[in-house]
DNA sequence: GGGTAACCGAGACGGTACGTCCCGTCTTGAA
DNA sequence: TTCAAGACGGGACGTACCGTCTCGGTTACCC
C-alpha cells in the first residue's frame, strides 16, 4: 500500500518549459537558445542539458506539456458549423501573436527538425479520433457519407489556412474561412450554398 | 555590340548559387552556412558578404535564379485533369529528395525568415496569373463558375499536400491526390465523381 | 581489549585510497578527478566529499597511508655504499612507471598545491632522523666530519636526480648516479676516487 | 628587392604572452585559464585558440618569448665565485614572488605537461654551452679537471636549491648556498674551504 | 536483538572553464 | 572594381568536472 512513487526527473521542468515557450514567442525559433532558456528560467545551463539533448527536445517537451495549441473539437450541431468553428480556431492559433510562433515552429518542423516533427505528428494524429467522431456525428445526421476520411479533411482545412497565413503572409478574413469550409464541403462551385 | 552592360555583381554568382542549393539539398537548411557555400564554391567568404548580407539573401538569390521549383501550369483540356497534373507536380516537388529540402525551406520560411518569405510570396503570387488563366479556360468550358478565386483553390491544393507530407510525414499516393482534387472540385461527398 | 577506539572515518577509505593512487599512476595528476576516484572505487561522490575537501586532500591521505614511496635507509658499511644505494632507490622511484607519477606529483606540489606540499615536507622531514643516523655511523667510521648536515646532503642527492629525470627528461645510468655520489662526497675533482 | 616578408601570425601575441605570465604569477598555474588570459589581454578567446591549442602551448610561447627566467653566466675570475653567483641567481629566481611561480611551473612540468617540459628542457639545454665555457675557464685556471661535466654540475646545484625551496619549503640563506657550492666543489668534508 | 549513531547511495542542482563552430567585420594587397 | 587572404571580436554550442544539497537507507556497535 506504500505509494512509493519515487518520482524522478527534472525538478525545474515547469520553469524550463515556460521559459522556452515564452522565448519562442518573443524571439522566434532562431532566437531560442539553451542559454537563453537557462537565464530566463533561472536554471543553470547544465541542468537543461542533463535532461534534454537539444533545444528541439526541450521545445518538444514544453509543447507536449503545454496546452497552448489545444484545439477543441466543436460540436455545433452541423458539420458546417463545426468546420467553421474549427477553421476559426486554427486561423486564430496561426495568427495570434501569442501562439503564431509556436504553431509556426511546429508546422515548419517537418523539413529539418525530426524531434519537433514527431511532436507535430503525434499532436495531429491524436486529434484524428475526435475528428472521426465529428464526422460520424455528421454522417448520422446525413450530412455526409460515412466514408469520409478525417485526415484528408483536416489536411485541406489546416493546409489551406496555413498556406494563406504562412506562405502568402495574409490573415484570412472570416469570409475567407467560410469559403474554404464551403469549398471543402460542397466543391468549388459551392452549389450547396443553399444547404 | 551591347556587351558593355557594365554589369555589376559578383562574377562568381553562378558558382555561389549552385553551391548554396547543393548544400541546402545535401545538408538541409541548418547545414547551410556561408562558410560552407564559400568553400564549396571556391569563393572567399568575404566575397559572399560583399554581395549578400545573410545566408537567406544568398539563398533567395539562388532560388530566384533557379528553376528548381518551376511549376508549369498544365492544360489538359479539363479542370480536373489540370488539377490532377498540378497536384502530382506539387507532390513531386515536395517529395523528391532533390527538391524537397528546397521546397521545405521555402515553405517553412514564413515563420522566421522574412527574406525567404518574400521569395516564397513572390513565387506564388507570380503564378496566380497563370492559375487564373487555367480557371478561365475551365469556366469557358462551363466546368466551373467564373468567380472562382485561384488563390483559394491553390491554398487548398498546395496546403493539403504540404500538410500531408511535411506535417503528417506521409507521402500521398496518386489516389490520395486525386481524392484531394475531387474534394476541392465537388465537395466532401464527391457526388460529382461521375463528372 | 582496547579495541574501543571509537574510530571515526570513512569505511571505504582503503578502496578510495587505492583508486586514487591507481588513477594517479594511470592517468597522471590532471587525469585524477574526484568523480574518477568515486566510480573507480565504487563509492559515491558525496562520500568522498564528506571526508576530504579536495582531490589533494584525498591524495594526501592516500599517500600517507601508502608505502609506495618508502625509502629505506641502507646500511652497507660505508657512506659511499649507503649513498649509492640511496641514489639507486631514488632514481628507481622517480623512473619506474609504477611510482614515477606519484613521486612526480609529490615533488611538483611545492608550487601550487599546499595540501600535497605538506605531505611532501613531512615525508622528507620524517626521514631526516634516519639520515642523521646514517651520517653518524659514517662519522664514527671516520668517513666524514660530524658536522655534516643530512638535509643539505639529501638536497644535493635527491635534487640532482630529480633534476636529471624530471627537468632534463633523462634517466640516469648507474654510472651517473655513482658520479653524483662521488661528487657530493669528494668534490668536483673526485680526488678521493681512490677512497 | 621587395622585402615581402608577408609576415603571418598572431597580431596580439605580445598582449597574450604578457597576460599569461602575469596571471601565472598572480594566480598560479591552476589559476591560469584561457578565458582569464583572454579577458586580461583584451583579446577574444577564439583568437587564442586560433594560435595555440592549449594553455600550456600559450605558456610555452610566452616563456620562450620572455626573458623572465634569464640566467646570465657569471665570470668572476674563480669557479667558486662563479658558482656562488649562479647559486644566488637561481635561488632568487625560485624565491622572488615575481618569478617563483614561473620557475615553479616550468620545473614542475616534467611530470604531466609535455609541452612545458619541452620548453624547460630546451631552456636548460641551451645553457649548457655557456656553462661548459665557464668550466673551461676554470680548468684553464687549474681549478678543476678538464673532464668535469657541466650537466652534472648544474643538476647538483639547481637540484639542491630547488629541493630546498620547493620541496622543503624553505628559503636558503646565503650561507646555505655557499655550503652547497663548496660541497659540490670539494666534497662533503669541505676540506678545501681554504682554497 | 533492538536502538541509535555513524555512515553511505542516489538524485538533482548551480557553477566554471573547456574547446569548437560559425557568424559578421576589417584590413591589406594583388589582379 | 573585384577578389583572396588573413586576423579578429563575438555568441552559442555541448561537455567535464567541480562542490553542494536533500532525502532515504544501511551498517554496526552498545546496551
Amino acid at each position: 500500500m506504500q505509494t512509493n512513487e519515487l518520482r524522478r526527473g527534472p525538478r525545474m521542468a515547469q520553469a524550463i518549459h515556460d521559459a522556452a515557450l515564452r522565448l519562442l514567442v518573443e524571439r522566434g525559433y532562431d532566437g531560442l537558445t539553451i542559454e537563453g532558456i537557462a537565464s530566463r528560467s533561472g536554471v543553470n545551463k547544465t541542468t537543461i542539458y542533463r535532461w534534454w539533448p537539444s533545444k528541439d527536445a526541450v521545445l518538444a517537451a514544453a509543447l507536449t506539456a503545454s496546452d497552448a495549441l489545444a484545439l477543441a473539437i466543436p460540436d455545433t450541431g452541423s458539420l458546417r458549423g463545426d468546420l467553421r468553428a474549427l477553421a476559426r480556431r486554427i486561423a486564430e492559433l496561426v495568427t495570434d501573436p501569442a501562439t503564431a510562433p509556436i504553431a509556426g515552429a511546429l508546422l515548419a518542423a517537418g523539413a529539418d527538425r525530426p524531434q519537433l516533427a514527431v511532436v507535430a505528428r503525434e499532436f495531429f494524429a491524436d486529434r484524428l479520433l475526435q475528428e472521426r467522431a465529428m464526422l460520424d456525428r455528421a454522417s448520422e445526421r446525413g450530412e455526409v457519407a460515412a466514408a469520409v476520411d478525417p485526415r484528408s479533411l483536416m489536411d485541406l482545412l489546416a493546409g489551406a489556412i496555413w498556406f494563406r497565413v504562412f506562405v502568402r503572409g495574409e490573415a484570412p478574413t472570416e469570409a475567407d474561412l467560410d469559403a474554404v469550409v464551403d469549398t471543402v464541403l460542397y466543391g468549388l462551385d459551392g452549389r450547396a450554398e443553399v444547404g
